[in-house]
RNA sequence: GGAGGGAUGGCAGAGCGGACGAUUGCGACGGUCUUGAAAACCGUUGAGGUGCAAGCCUCCGGGGGUUCGAAUCCCCCUCCCUCCGCCA
C-alpha cells in the first residue's frame, strides 16, 4: 500500500490522480468482488460478469495475480516466523552472556530479513495490482435482471396515468419557456453566475423546487430518519460507493483541500456506517437525506443543454436503507413503491424500467427507473434510479451485522434511491399543469408547501 | 492558523527495546451454588489472512525509518482534547 500513501511532506501533489495519494487514502484493500468467490467460484463469477457484456480479462488476471500472490505471502511468512525465532534465540544468549553465538545469530537473522523484504515487496506490489484491478470489476448481476445489451432492452415494467391523447396544445409548451414568462426560472442569470447547464428558480418556482424536497421528506418520514449530511467528502467516501476510482471525471473535486462534492447524498448516507458493525436487530436501516448534488456531466456535453433536463447543481430527496441480504428484495420493492407514490401524489404520469444487465450500472446488482412524462418536452425524463447493490458497497466501505448467534459478521447490502429529484420534477409540473392562460395549476399534494398559492401566474 | 496534551481489545486503563497479541478492572458469555435471582467462586471472551488441519502470519490511529528484535526509539500524517486567534 506504500504507493498509496501520502508522500513525505503529506501535502497532495497536483495530477491527474492526484487523489490517489490524499488524506484518508483510498479504502485498504477491500475488493468489490468477493476474492474468494473468485477462487472457489470462478466459473460462476465469469457467467455473471459475462451477462453484463463484460469483458473478462481483468476477472483472469486476478484469479491468477492471486494465486501467486498467496504462494509468495506464504513463502513470506514463513520466513518471519524464522526471523521470530532466531530473534528470540537473540534475546535469550544475550542475557547468557553467550555474546559470540549471539552476534552468529544476529547475522543469520539480517539474511533472514533480506530475503523476507524481498518476499514481501513482491507479494505487496501484487496486492496492489490485484485491488486496483478488483475495484474497476463491477458488480454481478441479480439472477432476476432481465437480459440486454443496454438502454434500448430495458422492459418497462409499467405505465401508470399515461394517455398519448389526453394533451392539449397549452401542454406542449417546454417548461423552460413558461418558466421565463413566469419569471420562476432565471437561466439566462444562472448561466451568468456560474456558465451553462446551472439553474436558478425564482419567486414562486424557487419555492416549488424546496417544497418538493420538503413534500419528500415528508412522505417518508414514517419510517427513514432523516439526516442533513456534509456534501463535501474525503477520496476515501468517495471510493466506497464506487464513484472512485473509475469515475473521477464525473464529479466536481475541491484539490487543495482533497473533498469532492457529493453527486448524491447516496455517497455519505452510505458511509454513515463505514467500518462498522451493526446489530441485526437495527436492519433494516431506512436513512433519507435531502441534499444539493454536483455532477460534471462530463460524457454528456452538449446534450440536453436548455432548460432543465441536465444540470450540474440539483436538489434531490434520496432514501437509502441497509439490510440483511434476506430483507433486500422486499426493501427494493419498498423503495420503487415509496419513489412512485410520489410521483402519483403529484399526478405525473410514469413509468417503470426494469434495468437489463448491459445497462446495469458498475455497482448495481439490479435497478428499477423511474421516468416521468413531460409533454412540453415531449419526452419521458428519469426521475429516480432505484438501487439494489448486494454487497458491492458494503465490502468496499466496509459495513457489516452480525446476524443473531453468529460469531462473525458478514456485509450487509445496500439499497437506495431518489425519493424525488427537483428539476426534472419541476419542469414535468410545470409542462404537465400548464393552463391555457399560461399560468400553472400545481396539484393538491403540494398545496401545504406554496403558502397559499395554487396557481402560479405572471 | 498558533501552542501544548493524547490515540492500546466492547469500555476503562497499564505497558516506555527481547518471555507482550498485550497486566488488570468493568462489561459480556458459560459453569458451580440457589426454588428462582442477586452475591460469591471457577472458566471463556478482539479482529483479519492463509492452510484439510496442527499451525503460521498480520494488526496497539495511519504511513515511513532505526534494530538481530518495536506497542515501546525517530520522522511524517490524520483524528480527538485544552488554550489562543479568526468566524457564520
Amino acid at each position: 500500500m506504500a504507493a498509496m500513501a501520502a508522500d513525505a511532506t503529506g501535502a497532495p501533489a497536483a495530477g491527474p490522480n492526484w487523489w490517489r495519494r490524499c488524506r484518508g487514502r483510498l479504502l485498504g484493500f477491500r475488493p468489490m468482488i468477493d476474492l474468494r468467490r473468485v477462487r472457489t467460484d470462478y466459473d460462476s463469477v465469469a457467467a455473471d460478469l459475462a451477462r453484463r457484456g463484460d469483458d473478462l480479462a481483468q476477472l483472469e488476471q486476478v484469479r491468477d495475480l492471486d494465486e501467486r500472490q498467496r504462494a509468495l505471502a506464504a513463502e513470506r511468512d514463513e520466513v518471519r516466523a524464522q526471523i521470530k525465532a532466531v530473534s528470540g534465540e537473540v534475546g535469550r544468549l544475550r542475557r547468557d552472556g553467550a555474546t559470540e553465538e549471539a552476534e552468529a545469530k544476529q547475522a543469520e537473522s539480517r539474511s533472514l530479513g533480506e530475503r523476507e523484504q524481498g518476499l514481501d515487496d513482491e507479494a505487496s506490489l501484487l496486492a496492489e495490482q490485484i485491488r486496483d484491478l478488483l475495484l474497476r470489476i463491477p458488480n454481478t448481476p441479480s439472477p432476476d435482471a432481465p437480459d440486454g445489451a443496454g438502454d434500448a432492452d430495458n422492459p418497462i415494467v409499467r405505465v401508470e396515468g399515461f394517455d398519448p391523447e389526453a394533451y392539449a396544445e397549452h401542454q406542449r409548451v417546454p417548461h423552460w419557456e413558461t418558466g421565463e414568462a413566469l419569471g420562476i426560472l432565471d437561466l439566462e442569470r444562472a448561466v451568468k453566475l456560474s456558465g451553462s447547464m446551472f439553474s436558478m428558480f425564482r419567486g414562486m418556482g424557487a419555492t416549488l423546487a424546496r417544497g418538493l424536497c420538503q413534500l419528500a421528506l415528508d412522505r417518508n418520514a414514517d419510517a427513514f430518519e432523516e439526516v442533513r449530511p456534509p456534501t463535501l467528502v474525503l477520496s476515501s467516501t468517495l471510493t466506497a460507493t464506487g464513484q472512485l476510482p473509475k469515475f473521477a471525471d464525473d464529479a466536481y473535486a475541491v484539490e487543495r483541500d482533497d473533498l469532492w462534492c457529493i453527486p448524491t447524498a447516496e455517497v455519505p448516507l452510505t458511509s454513515i456506517a463505514r467500518d462498522e458493525v451493526l446489530d441485526e436487530a437495527d436492519l433494516p436501516m431506512r436513512l433519507m437525506a435531502y441534499s444539493p448534488c454536483y455532477r460534471r456531466e462530463a460524457g454528456s456535453a452538449g446534450r440536453d443543454t436548455r432548460g432543465l433536463l441536465r444540470v450540474h447543481e440539483f436538489d434531490k430527496v434520496e432514501i437509502l436503507a441497509y439490510a440483511t441480504p434476506a430483507q433486500a428484495p422486499a426493501m427494493l420493492d419498498e423503495l420503487v413503491a415509496r419513489a412512485e407514490g410520489t410521483l402519483a401524489a403529484l399526478g405525473l404520469p410514469y413509468r417503470v424500467l426494469d434495468i437489463c444487465t448491459g445497462d446495469l450500472g458498475q455497482s448495481h446488482h439490479r435497478s428499477f427507473d423511474l421516468e416521468v412524462y413531460a409533454p412540453g418536452v415531449d419526452r419521458w425524463l428519469e426521475v429516480s434510479s432505484i438501487s439494489w447493490f448486494s454487497d458491492y458497497q458494503a465490502r468496499r466501505a466496509n459495513i457489516r451485522y452480525r446476524p443473531t448467534g453468529e460469531k462473525r459478521a458478514e456485509h450487509v447490502h445496500t439499497l437506495n434511491g431518489s425519493a424525488l429529484a427537483v428539476p426534472r420534477v419541476w419542469a414535468a409540473l410545470v409542462e404537465t399543469y400548464r393552463q391555457p392562460d399560461g399560468t400553472v395549476a400545481l396539484p393538491e399534494a403540494l398545496w401545504p408547501y406554496l403558502r397559499g398559492t395554487t396557481v402560479i401566474g405572471r
